[in-house]
DNA sequence: TTTTTGGTTCAGAAAGTTATGAACTAATAA
DNA sequence: TTATTAGTTCATAACTTTCTGAACCAAAAA
């Protein structure tokens, strides 16, 4: 594969942004690996060569990455290996996911609301209006996403 | 200060979001004591004594958490202790950081673009589209959130 | 049939995170 | 002056996450 030293602190940077959504190590690389790779696959055994990491590392990286729709494998005939690419597609949808991730707070703070005692408190209104923000979002980012895909129909 | 059960089930839930977002735990119940607490502020002693955590966890997770402009604290004459409470003034802004952090891959994706040789491969399509989306996001949010400040000024 | 290839599984090692408890400081009170 | 209060710091204990290496399995090749 012999991949350029700009391509290899790309898979790093990419291993570190994934790394601070919480996700392990191994995975935030192979994400770096298959946006960087030319075609952009790679076989089970190029990844674990590559990243240098175990190949129980690598396949339990994958089950988890195919488990959360991250990646997907085709295979060629004649040829047991299995190729594996970024799921594209659903990257836009995963971006939406991650918006309603920090938008789940509204329920809590819905909840939050109903407790107190004294609704017109400074605290609470202000809770109120966070609460009534996180609605909007939820409301119209959906409709930011439409027109995002109306711009393309153009 | 005697929480109700439903209280101390809410200050779990708070913190198992903030958990999700890669923060400490006692970071998370922290903020979720001082969203049920009423009024709603706490002083140090009243947050180790009702999470039933050490002194030091709590002063590490209050010295982090000011760092973070997530609470503050105000004093009271003839009263060494420390009132703490929630910067919820922040906290939209909070909410769009995350957003930011998200789009954050953007760059990362650009410089992946840069690189590749073929770009009309379906493959760099693709990875355009994402890259367009997140470029469109990132300008249209702040239009979003003046949009949500206007409403309430009517 | 035996060997090779392409992976999976799992015990435990290594590394990283989080919380504790004891010792400490600095300010006030007695 | 000594004691108390409010909080900080730090070594290390406890726990969690992540990775490795060895053993394993199933399919294909020799």
């Amino acid at each position: 594969m012999n991949l350029s030293e700009k391509k290899k602190e790309i898979i790093e940077r990419v291993g570190v942004y994934y790394e601070h959504k919480g996700l392990q190590p191994v995975v935030g690389r192979i994400v770096g690996l298959l946006l960087v790779a030319e075609p952009a696959e790679a076989t089970f055994e190029e990844i674990y060569g590559e990243l240098q990491v175990s190949k129980s590392a690598v396949s339990t990286a994958l089950t988890f990455m195919q488990a959360k729709e991250m990646v997907e494998y085709t295979t060629k005939p004649g040829d047991r290996k299995r190729y594996f690419k970024l799921r594209l597609n659903e990257w836009k949808t995963n971006i939406q996911k991650q918006f309603d991730d920090i938008l789940d707070i509204e329920n809590l703070i819905k909840e939050v609301v109903v407790l107190k005692e004294n609704r017109q408190s400074d605290f609470c209104c202000k809770l109120i209006d966070i609460k009534n923000f996180l609605l909007f979002l939820r409301k119209e980012l959906p409709l930011l996403l439409d027109k995002f895909e109306a711009t393309k129909n153009k």
